[in-house]
DNA sequence: TAGTGTGAACAGTTTCACAGCG
DNA sequence: CGCTGTGAAACTGTTCACACTA
């Protein structure tokens, strides 16, 4: 169909779920056309970068209009890889497991939470939004049983000294992508993808810009992730 | 002292922070110099990037050595604003508010969390991780108690359809430095610093990331954040 | 001699500016 | 005419390889 868009870029990558939201948000008030500089600016981007990301998944634009905002957020939909659901499961139900085991955003991006795990024998039996919670030695028997084809994602919210245990397991059991959320650099063995998230070093940077903004008073902030001087009309 | 480093890069800058945790766990087991290629390890980069990053903050290793733990620590530190600790207020009081107020590990990082909101009456008066919990009315002056002089960080930890309105009062009672949770593209004045920490985004990047493993059995995996093979030895 | 610090080559990313199309 | 798609230029970041020094 649409020719086989060559290797995307990291950078590219990195920024298609931002896209994606935004294209969400206008598709849900029925919106059904976006322009380049529009879409940019609800996505906190320039347009040049945005055009040029889009060109590489092929060219669902149309000169002199705009992008269609159905067609665009299901090309990009597809080029993440979310047209089937993927499972989820989450290790570590203190209060950070529990939040995200509670938070419903998922399912309507593509991902369900299937099964939660932790160590600790008072929690274990537990249920807790809708699953139990389950030891850690029936992780394999669960995870077998929850996501077969072996396409889990795991979340890592343990506390950081039983992070690393955690991914050892989870690793054994066959998972391949863990997001992790404890403050600890986790080793995994080539071929298992690992995404951090952790507070402290977003505080850090947060830190350290605002101290460079109070000490050079000329210039504009610069963000890290997000920068934004426009309100968006609604 | 040091001669006044060149401004540093913003990916330099990003990398810090990992450098630092690194540094600190060496501290506490004792260690007293470290080279550059075990900092590198356990920190999931390269030597060389690490060298390279080290070099623009001054001179501060070794050569034949390699780097005193305790001295590379403090300057990063320094270099951070971490010098003095940091007021952090949390908005929105659902689960994942809740767990950020009850997480002791900023203090030891140099945040101090000392204010939390929220707009529901059935939680404001609660007394959550030892703070009583206020009502966004209240946000102007709570802030200018906790932090009077300015430098409060705020995490937005509301439901989507909230972060902006929250986002409009902090900015309104003069917090210039914003962490948010929400999954939506927050619109600041210039001059104000977000960063943007999304569950959604991670899960898709992870989720794409692990339909090209699949399909291209042959590369190796190469991850948006950490990535490493070897098992740190304790 | 072991390991830092760094210029120089390389790779990746962003921005510019405009041709080309609906 | 307006807006996409895209080469080419500018910039930023990474890797290499080795001079240099404690």
């Amino acid at each position: 169909m649409t020719h086989e868009p060559d290797r995307l870029s990291d950078a590219t990558v990195l920024r298609l779920p931002t896209y994606l939201r935004a294209l969400a948000e206008l598709e849900a008030r029925g919106v059904t056309s976006v322009s380049s500089e529009e879409l940019a600016v609800r996505s906190g981007v320039n347009s040049a970068k945005l055009r040029k990301d889009l060109s590489h998944l092929g060219s669902y634009g149309v000169r002199g209009v705009g992008y269609d905002v159905r067609v665009l957020a299901d090309e990009v939909s597809k080029v993440l890889g979310l047209a089937q659901v993927r499972p989820v499961v989450i290790v570590g139900m203190g209060h950070l497991g529990h939040a995200l085991a509670d938070f419903g955003g998922f399912a309507t991006k593509g991902f369900d939470v299937v099964a939660c795990f932790d160590r600790d024998p008072d929690i274990v039996g537990r249920r807790i939004g809708g699953l139990d919670v389950h030891s850690m030695a029936e992780l394999p028997q669960v995870l077998a049983r929850v996501a077969p084809r072996g396409d889990a994602i795991a979340v890592i919210a343990t506390p950081a000294a039983s992070a690393q245990g955690a991914a050892d397991d989870l690793v054994l059991a066959g998972v391949r992508s863990v997001l992790n959320f404890a403050p600890v650099h986790l080793a995994v063995p080539q071929g298992t993808d690992v995404r951090k998230v952790d507070l402290s070093t977003e505080l850090q940077l947060l830190a350290f810009h605002a101290m460079h903004r109070d000490a050079l008073p000329g210039g504009a902030s610069s963000a890290g992730s997000d920068l934004s001087t426009s309100e968006v009309p609604s």
